[in-house]
DNA sequence: ATTCTTACCGACCAGACGGTCTGTAGCACC
DNA sequence: GGTGCTACAGACCGTCTGGTCGGTAAGAAT
């Protein structure tokens, strides 16, 4: 028993350095080598707890990345407030975490789903995953919006999921390559004006 | 001068054939011999005529990327039209192009920016130059619509910028995930919807 | 106490990649 | 018609990377 522990902990260990790494360096720039100095662990530590490279992303992805998109981008829409209030909120957060250069979320997916596009059709088609899950999310919130009151009748739902997680991706984008605290508050009022677009009272 | 044409040709070869394979397949994935190899040349011809792959991919950038996104999406949004009108036609067609995998502009310089963000700083840096072309184009045309009467006063035009920008690199990672045409729909569809509470007449 | 298994070590390998270097065919120039 | 230079050819090298494999210490099982 002391012994799976054990064995989880490593696991656990290979997965956060890992990530941070890739994250940092990008997927292909960070070898197992890589990791395996940060913890000063071995070869055999590796390829013991997982069969490839490959499949030690996978892993990744689905024991963490999936995790904290859905706590950082799903979970807070899922509320039957003003959608456009609470969207907005959540993407505001993650852009200010982001800001401080602590490892976040959504970026994470674009970085890794641009890097690995065209080869890894695998690991690729599990980081789209990821961002359909947020897209139905958001899709799901705008449309209990409508019945609620707060979105208006003939909104695409579908086409605003899509231009908000574009906007996202694209901002994330411009981000890295500094002055991020602007660029946050210019996005974050273009957004708004947008939204407000959307409203029923706007349409009156 | 029979020399120096050809010299001139083969040049431009390498990096017609190097801007598809980097665009295919990265940067960092693609070997200076895949290029090599494409077009029966050796490593000798290569490091001729470059110092080194960087240097290489540098003169690809100037020569051809600038070149490429100047045409698409700036030198089209210097007109004194209504700037809405013109940027999203420019926007449309670069994305109509993509949408048949046409070797296609703007999304050659994210892709490029983000894989080249964190190590690559030098060709980074001239990436971003490019963007930040676009971004001075797209806010002179915004600035000059206010005296025009296209747009209103009120409006943030390096924020408006900012934004376009940023859902444009959004869709097209998006696009390179399947369904391309209807994104092209959708994303337009917003966009448009967006520009229309950027006019004086809205505000009214 | 012995045997088996787990979790890990670390030397090693094959292939790929960026880059160097020696060589050479052919055109230019006098 | 020799000399020099340009524009390549291609063998070679050092390094890095994902992955393998034989070995082993320590706990579990009997």
């Amino acid at each position: 028993m002391e012994q799976n522990l054990k064995r989880l902990a490593t696991i656990q260990r290979l997965q956060v350095a890992g990530l941070e790494l890739f994250y940092q360096n990008g997927y292909h720039n960070t070898s197992v080598d890589d990791i395996l100095n940060r913890l000063e662990l071995s070869k055999g530590a590796f390829y013991y707890h997982f069969k490839s490279k490959e499949d030690f992303f996978i892993s990744i992805i689905q024991n963490l990345i999936v995790q904290k998109v859905y706590s950082a981008l799903v979970q807070p829409i899922e509320g039957k407030e003003d959608p456009f209030a609470i969207i907005e909120k959540s993407i505001d957060a993650t852009l200010e975490t982001a800001e401080h250069n602590i490892l976040d979320n959504g970026f994470i997916l674009s970085n890794f789903i641009m890097e690995t596009n065209g080869k890894d059709e695998e690991v690729n088609s599990y980081l789209n995953d990821i961002l359909k899950i947020w897209e139905v999310a958001l899709v799901t919130s705008l449309q209990k919006g409508k019945t609620d009151g707060y979105v208006a009748r003939h909104v695409d739902s579908e086409g605003v999921a899509a231009y908000v997680i574009a906007s996202y991706i694209g901002i994330r984008v411009q981000m890295a390559s500094g002055n991020a605290k602007s660029l946050r508050y210019k996005y974050i009022q273009q957004l708004r004006a947008y939204f407000r677009t959307l409203t029923p009272q706007h349409t009156l």
